[in-house]
DNA sequence: ATTAATTTTTAGTCTAGTCTAAAAATTAAT
DNA sequence: ATTAATTTTTAGACTAGACTAAAAATTAAT
């Protein structure tokens, strides 16, 4: 069965929403990330629970199904390919990306996404450092902790961001704090949970505990 | 001001219809390249003319305004410089890319494509022979023939095709016509404009009419 | 356990882009 | 120069996907 760039985008939506939650979806929590009114939205559930891609009841939330989510994968590795392919083969910067990609994700043809993966050399992580969902559907399982949860004194690798926005990205980016920048954890606020970081042996430099919960890191 | 997948597709099937003639183009010629119904033809003229795309009275036929002709090269433009990405860099054949092409020459990003023409190191032709229109919409003149206006005992190089269809470019495979080849007209049937080629040294083959109009030549 | 606040759904409307059927204009044919 | 054939346009209807406003269900608060 085929389906439309909104049916598309909702999957993907509700895929990212499920993630985090073992409870069902909420029809507002969909509304907002996808910029539509709640109406709008419990008549897209109703379209998507017809075809078999979300389980859907009436004011108890929705979740998808197995087809759902397998859409949804597809749709992400597309989405994080075509980001490594702006980055390491256009040379843009990794807050420049997401826009496109929102775009090249919906380009329908089997053989074009598996000939792109094979061009990249089969990447496994976007340039956000989060991880390309095989063919299968498969995500590399990559066990990373948010920056927020290491303990005082702990070194860390940066390896990727739980948020893409732009503003975001730029703010990292003028920190200094690149995929790979090693970190030590040097203070800890309790009062707002923000923390002072070491990169490499530079001066600390101070981040925000909203910050610090959207990078990823390994010990 | 914004165009819709819609507009665009029937904005560049214009411009192809203009390419030929100075007359004004009917819309039934549009309908049967664009796969819809005269009245809906109709209907879409109206609102480019509203747009200042076209020029259109109605019962006389449409035309592309300055503006709906740039609008239709910056997606030709995108249109063949994906193309040659898909076969250069992509490993696709001539035959396959077309339609992928279809899909990616409405991703809209100007520093994109400007991006991948550079990467692509600015080439002056897609894979089949077509020029590539510049950015500010110049399309590079190549003076080439259709090979059934060539005379006969004359030689030639194979410089591109004038239609790009799959079973069309399988048949020039099969046939080992591909671009740079040389081509000596052996034979001209004045009944049905047939002709038969000599490719380098190799024995003669032959080809209809049909076939020979839609192979452009350098002398 | 009612009432109030919030969330979700229904009902009805809108737009873009398509269609069919019928009317109008143009072109071709006698 | 009429009539016939063809092309084009109008009129009205449909679908996908969005919206607003109002109704219904759920959740929270007293």
């Amino acid at each position: 069965m085929t389906t439309s760039l909104a049916e598309e985008n909702y999957l993907k939506i509700i895929y990212r929403l499920c993630e985090g939650t073992k409870e069902d979806i909420s029809t507002n929590s969909i509304a907002e990330l996808t910029n539509n009114k709640a109406a709008s939205v419990t008549d897209m559930l109703q379209k998507l629970a017809e075809k078999g891609w979300v389980t859907y009841q009436k004011y108890q939330g929705v979740r998808l199904t197995k087809i759902g989510e397998s859409i949804a994968l597809s749709i992400i590795r597309k989405h994080r390919l075509w980001e490594v392919f702006l980055v390491e083969k256009l040379g843009y910067n990794w807050d420049e990306v997401h826009e496109i990609a929102e775009q090249l994700e919906h380009i329908e043809s089997e053989t074009l996404i598996n000939k792109l993966d094979s061009f990249l050399d089969f990447p496994k992580i976007d340039p956000h450092g989060d991880p390309i969902p095989s063919q299968e559907g498969e995500i590399p399982e990559l066990g990373y902790l948010h920056l927020s949860e290491v303990k005082l004194n702990e070194t860390c690798t940066l390896m990727g961001v739980a948020k893409d926005s732009a503003v975001f990205l730029q703010l990292l980016t003028k920190l200094n704090l690149s995929l790979g920048a090693r970190l030590e954890v040097v203070e800890i606020n309790t009062f707002d949970r923000s923390v002072s970081l070491k990169i490499a042996e530079e001066k600390p430099i101070f981040i925000s505990y909203e910050v610090a919960k959207n990078i990823l890191v390994k010990i």
